[in-house]
DNA sequence: ACTTATTATAAACATTTCATTAACATTGTT
DNA sequence: AACAATGTTAATGAAATGTTTATAATAAGT
């Protein structure tokens, strides 16, 4: 419980409105990592786990959107909220669909920041506790480490995921004996719900029984027209 | 708990202002179905279910008004909000009419629709509650996973049913010992009634005997011209 | 910046599931 | 008996899913 303060990465260009944004929020109650480019943001976010992150698109090296589907890879779960110059539509669109959970022009006022900031949080709180934490599972006589995405049969040679490999199979593990619905399996994944990435899906499932093969006991389940459920047979 | 997710039927004929909402509403956890035009709305409200549905009135082919008045045909409580540019009183009035729970003209903020329908479908989530959250039945010998689309006798291999079996069952199951009327069964699982859908019903009723012989103290009972009944014996 | 390796998507075709309809048999009602 | 309602099985076509392969897009290495 050492760290009942909530944790943010904020990836920010500008030394200026970053450190001045930093202090602002530090000053409400948060905790607040600064890193100044997408790279620099990549790195930070792997080594720790943050309650929430605010990106800034344009960015030397790489943009705040490669980072956020870096993100994405690993997590799909974490709020961001982009912060941005522009207002282009196809921009918002562009970070809706990576999951952006808000969106902020610049300059903003800081209070409706920290008001989103809030109810984001606020928000997501009782999922993240249960759902975010465990990075490695138990599959059969598998076992599953969503963080370096290998998936490793006993004492064999470990097999390494795709990232929607690596997605799709711990949804599958979450909701392990349980129905996956379909449309939340690609609301969570793909971000986007049409007869193309519905067949994206069918595609890696078949990838994911074939690895399982090596234990008989685990199956994919097709539920016709509500989804995928995996089973554990004794 | 993880099917509940709320669905809303977006009808609006404008791709540009559809997609984007649809994008919106979507991150903020919901399903949302976009139609471009009443009569597509109209079909794809007959084929599902949802909690709530969005209406542009100016649409070609089939406006607002009509396909409010169609949907309240068939279901006299989903809650309907009418999306409009324009703001005559009549209009107005006339979407209350047909039972409209709230009224936004465009271009309104995204924010105070997204209030707007979760203060709505919170008034109505108690009923909708009841409705979807038991998911398991004891018949007999047998148990039924409505979810999971399972029956299951004793500790024998589970039996997939049909979604249409699973609705028909879960039904019967409802009314245990008592009248299941022809008439509900087909509005409720088939929302139609005519010569074709009763004689396909029967074809389920069928199916059903012939899984259920397992037990012999399970049966379905025909009480000529009014209904089936499924009883369990001593 | 260029090339190579990896990954995701799309296309293609096979298979399965499902609801409906048809067909014919049986039962119930009058 | 005559008719309507129901019982049952099988055939059909449409939709969803299974699976493999080809192509496009992206990341990684140099």
């Amino acid at each position: 419980m050492n760290n009942n303060k909530k944790k943010i990465l904020l990836v920010e260009d500008d030394p200026n409105f970053g450190s001045i944004l930093k202090e602002y929020l530090k000053i409400n109650g948060y905790h607040v990592t600064l890193a100044k480019n997408g790279i620099e943001g990549f790195e930070k976010f792997k080594k720790e786990k943050f309650s929430l992150c605010l990106l800034d698109i344009m960015m030397p090296y790489k943009d705040g959107f490669t980072l956020a589907k870096e993100i994405r890879e690993i997590d799909d779960l974490v709020p961001l909220i982009f912060l941005t110059a522009k207002t282009l539509k196809e921009d918002v669109l562009k970070g809706f669909k990576l999951g952006a959970d808000d969106y902020l022009t610049k300059p903003f006022d800081s209070e409706v920041l920290l008001a989103k900031i809030k109810s984001i949080l606020g928000r997501r709180m009782i999922k993240e506790v249960a759902d975010t934490v465990e990075t490695k599972f138990k599959i059969g006589n598998f076992s599953l480490d969503t963080k370096l995405r290998l998936l490793i049969y006993l004492d064999e040679k470990p097999i390494k995921l795709s990232p929607k490999e690596n997605q799709l199979l711990r949804l599958l593990t979450i909701h392990i004996n349980d129905l996956l619905p379909r449309d939340q399996a690609l609301s969570k994944i793909w971000r986007d719900d049409n007869y193309f990435t519905s067949r994206s899906m069918d595609v890696y499932i078949a990838k994911l029984r074939k690895y399982l093969k090596k234990d008989n006991r685990v199956e994919i389940i097709n539920i016709h027209g509500k989804g995928f459920r995996m089973v554990v047979n004794k």
